[in-house]
DNA sequence: ACACAAGGAGACCGATTTGTCTACCATATA
DNA sequence: TATATGGTAGACAAATCGGTCTCCTTGTGT
């Protein structure tokens, strides 16, 4: 990708994941990355454009880390302390990829742009869907029951970290779907 | 509460829920209400003020509504299957009183008022406090696990019902509740 | 009958929004 | 050296934003 195509979409990606994406004018974006404003219309075609380059930035991001935080586990025990350990590492600001906990970037653009652009529920959906795939395909034995709480408590765990600030809601987790697996 | 006032803010709820807070702007309310914009700042001393208005309408619906769907429930089981009941009937759109499903009101402002309205991330904290307190006074035996489960299973079916379309999200949660209260 | 309050309609303000356009500059390549 | 490319800086347009204000009408209580 260009770089000033690239510097756009990190500058956007940070100021709309930090502060909303309806709350960050285009004016804003260019002020913080030093680009013309003729140059971001030569890359996007409108702001929306480049707030689904934002998305698939976020989404390319989340996968490599999710990836490499799931790469060790073997077994489905594995596979769950790994998840859950590393949400809790994303909550408490421990992921420097991931910048600054705000929540889940999709679950807010999806809020923000509701009746607005269908293009980024749309997207936000195919994300979720990415990450269930992955999480399927590191368990050892499918289990559809499983995996279905598995991201259920993914998703409560983020709200509950954003919404109510409790930083430990995916270690509440682990003893839960432990003791599930055990049976 | 004055008549005008109580429309303005129903109206604006509507809105607000259906697109975004952000997306709607003062005019638009106006509009829709039929209320002159004198009135509107008559009663209300800045937007902020409808929105937090707005969020406290809600938040007494939804928790009358949800006080009325525990009420009859009498053991730990009957609560979670009131509950997760209740909630597929919202998700499902058979709740007349919370309006066509747009996901949890409270988290769509967090997610669109974060680094912009302090106030509104606070009522929606307070709101989700209040929700788990009114779950906790229907246990039985009171059981701190159980309770963060429950309402971290709640907001992940939340979330799953809104951004992935999962309208039995909540259904899926019951049998792993019943069989750990089982035990 | 009169005074006062509340609301309706909407003009208006300044700021900000997305997006277009012009003018100019730097660099690289033929 | 000539030209094309891709950048900067920023004026500008049209719309919309939240919010204030004036003028006028419609009650309502005394």
């Amino acid at each position: 990708m260009n770089e000033k195509k690239h510097l756009l979409t990190m500058t956007a990606l940070d100021l709309f994941y930090k502060n909303g994406i309806n709350s960050v004018g285009i004016n804003e974006v260019l002020k913080a990355s030093g680009v013309a404003k003729k140059t971001l219309y030569n890359h996007f075609v409108s702001k929306d454009a480049l707030i689904i380059a934002t998305l698939e930035y976020r989404h390319n991001v989340f996968l490599h880390w999710l990836k490499q935080s799931l790469a060790n586990s073997t077994t489905n025990e594995e596979l769950v302390r790994y998840l859950f350990n590393a949400l809790t590492r994303w909550f408490n600001n421990e992921v420097p990829e991931l910048t600054s906990f705000n929540g889940c970037f999709f679950i807010n653009a999806a809020a923000e742009c509701a009746g607005q652009s269908e293009e980024v529920i749309t997207y936000c959906r195919f994300h979720k869907g990415q990450v269930r795939q992955l999480i399927a395909s590191h368990m050892q034995t499918i289990d559809e029951q499983l995996l279905d709480m598995i991201c259920l408590l993914k998703e409560g765990a983020i709200t509950s970290a954003y919404v109510s600030q409790d930083l430990q809601a995916a270690q509440k987790c682990l003893p839960w779907l432990m003791s599930y697996m055990k049976k």
